[in-house]
DNA sequence: CGGCAATGGTTAGAATTGAAACGATACACG
DNA sequence: CGTGTATCGTTTCAATTCTAACCATTGCCG
């Protein structure tokens, strides 16, 4: 067992620093919607969701915006009870629904799109343009590395030792 | 009114793959400490700051890891419940303590350090060494500009225009 | 000194979240 | 058909986390 302790430091830790920077990031953003139409974050990733492709079941968005299935169930209620999202039953299958915006709801996805690119314009304002190609890129690779991870790490193991 | 809609896929949203991308590395990682020594994010974290520093008060480790005072309060007590840290009086001023790792946290951080090594080098593996230090640089860059940009949002304005 | 605001840290209460249990519907298969 | 299993979505429960209120102590200023 080699005893070369390579120190850590935590603000040099890349976890450490994706999740300051997605949290701060978040919260800015947040607070837009927030602010202006009381609207939370998973409800703004379902109404961007609808917004995208008009209409899909809750299980689809939950799959497409990396939302817990309970999470959705509140959040579509939320924006349901706000007639920002209205539910069209599938006489095919009952035990689904089919979701889409309302007109309201279209509305204010329209303000609020321009706002977000504009939030987005402000953030990366300062980047140099080819160094931001790179980070997108390296940005990609990290979510599909870390997923595979994820996957190694939880399937198999966990034989409970200590 | 312009009707140049430029839409918005949330794939492609930055502050989305953000955190996408934090939260997939934070679950991987967490299951590490977890499944190993029962440790969550927040105590290792704290760990990490003493491990790095030696002794701090509760209020300099907040800072230092960007967590409120609350957490590092609960995070603490759990560690010290467990015999990873010990607690100080600082006799100059009874409201705060100086905390160390005991003998047994720091066993626990020398084995999670080389751990969290190994995942870090698992997640980057496949990554340019150039692109890797664009990466690390533009990281560094949207940090400071979500700060800024936090700040701005968050201090003035609200004036809550319809 | 003596009051009073500010500070470090904890505790209480409310909100958010995920896991597990559940109800309803659909589908597979004898 | 009829029974058993899988799936969609909601609800319930427990854990985590934030906001606020709070306690003890310190420092400021008359």
């Amino acid at each position: 067992m080699s005893n070369d302790f390579k120190p850590l430091e935590l603000e040099g830790f890349l976890p450490y620093r994706l999740n300051v920077l997605a949290e701060t990031v978040s919260q800015s953003l947040a607070g837009i919607y927030r602010r202006r139409y009381a609207i939370s974050v998973p409800e703004w990733r379902i109404m961007a969701t609808l917004g995208q492709f008009g209409t899909m079941t809750a299980k689809d968005i939950g799959a497409h915006s990396h939302m817990h299935k309970t999470k959705v169930s509140r959040a579509v209620a939320s924006l349901e009870h706000r007639d920002l999202l209205r539910r069209t039953a599938n006489t095919r299958d009952m035990r689904e629904s089919f979701l889409q915006l309302t007109e309201k709801g279209m509305d204010a996805y329209r303000k609020l799109v321009p706002e977000a690119h504009r939030f987005i314009e402000a953030l990366i304002a300062p980047i140099d343009p080819a160094e931001k190609q790179v980070f997108n890129r390296v940005l990609k690779q990290l979510v599909q590395r870390a997923t595979e991870l994820s996957a190694e790490l939880d399937g198999p193991d966990a034989p409970a030792e200590g």
